[in-house]
DNA sequence: ATAGATGCAAATATTTTGCCGCCAG
DNA sequence: CTGGCGGCAAAATATTTGCATCTAT
């Protein structure tokens, strides 16, 4: 990861900043509220961070966005809250096939479950649904006798544009 | 995520793993030569325990088994031997959903593509082929208009063993 | 003979932990 | 108030790289 110099600046930062997070906390933070789990500034930071990327984030990724909103947050807050997030199942961990290295990258939990395919060549992701998922995963856990309560398919190739 | 104490899957081994890694070199082996690739002795080693290996192993766990036959590879070179095998598509990486920490898992490609099917609780991981899997990447296939050239679908869950 | 592999050590990258002061509830 | 939380630094893991030497072909 980039060795962000980060010039230590006053990090006095405390809740006298005012950041309009707070306002309209999204899915995650209900969730957690809900939990009785304490929310403080530097999570509601980073489940906004979350809920509002557009793109798959890993840990470094999710701390320099956290970062512009609230700079005092730190490296070891992210691993912490992605992993409360994780036991508490509201987040799905994925390594998109390992297209951009060995990083996770993590996506909020949303109420369908999807397949990423991604590109190899351009590396574009998207998120397939699909009825046949559901059969699958139906007919694993009747053979199989097990009671799912994770999933994850990556799929990687060309696509229509990158096709050689 | 908390150290989980659980299973150690460490040894499960019979014990005279008699050495004799020559003669009749397999699937791996045969498809490297094909394609003109040099043959060391520690690749050699490599190769025939990837192909033996009855549980999915890991760089450390390669490199441990390797070394019984040939005592001075190291770290590096299965490394580099892994990083051969995937950019020739030769052997497939898993992370069975993090279940044993971060590290990578390896298998060689055979010619049935399956699914992994992990218990989180007893760590058993069972191993799925089906139609309906086959057919569901001939959807994302056209549906997405994608050439597919690697998949990956891990699912975890409790086993009939390990219901609550 | 020689391109390419290995070993060694050190560098990188990624994630976790111990300790302590601090803040949300 | 107080137990959980965040910051800091350092440890633990995991993987990669530079370079000199060796070896499969």
């Amino acid at each position: 990861m980039t060795s962000s110099p980060s010039a230590n600046p006053e990090h006095r930062v405390s809740t006298g900043e005012r950041i309009n997070i707070q306002r309209r906390g999204g899915r995650l933070q209900k969730q957690l509220a809900a939990r009785g789990i304490r929310l403080t500034h530097q999570r509601r930071v980073l489940l906004q961070v979350m809920e509002t990327a557009r793109r798959h984030l890993d840990a470094g990724g999710l701390l320099r966005r956290a970062r512009r909103m609230h700079p005092g947050i730190t490296r070891v807050t992210v691993y912490r809250t992605i992993d409360l997030l994780k036991r508490h199942g509201l987040i799905d961990e994925l390594d998109l096939l390992h297209l951009r290295g060995d990083r996770h990258f993590y996506e909020s939990h949303g109420p369908r479950d999807h397949i990423h395919v991604a590109c190899l060549r351009c590396g574009r992701v998207r998120e397939f649904e699909s009825r046949l998922y559901e059969k699958l995963k139906e007919q694993i856990a009747k053979d199989c006798g097990i009671r799912i309560t994770i999933t994850r398919t990556e799929v990687g190739g060309y696509c229509a544009a990158c096709q050689d």
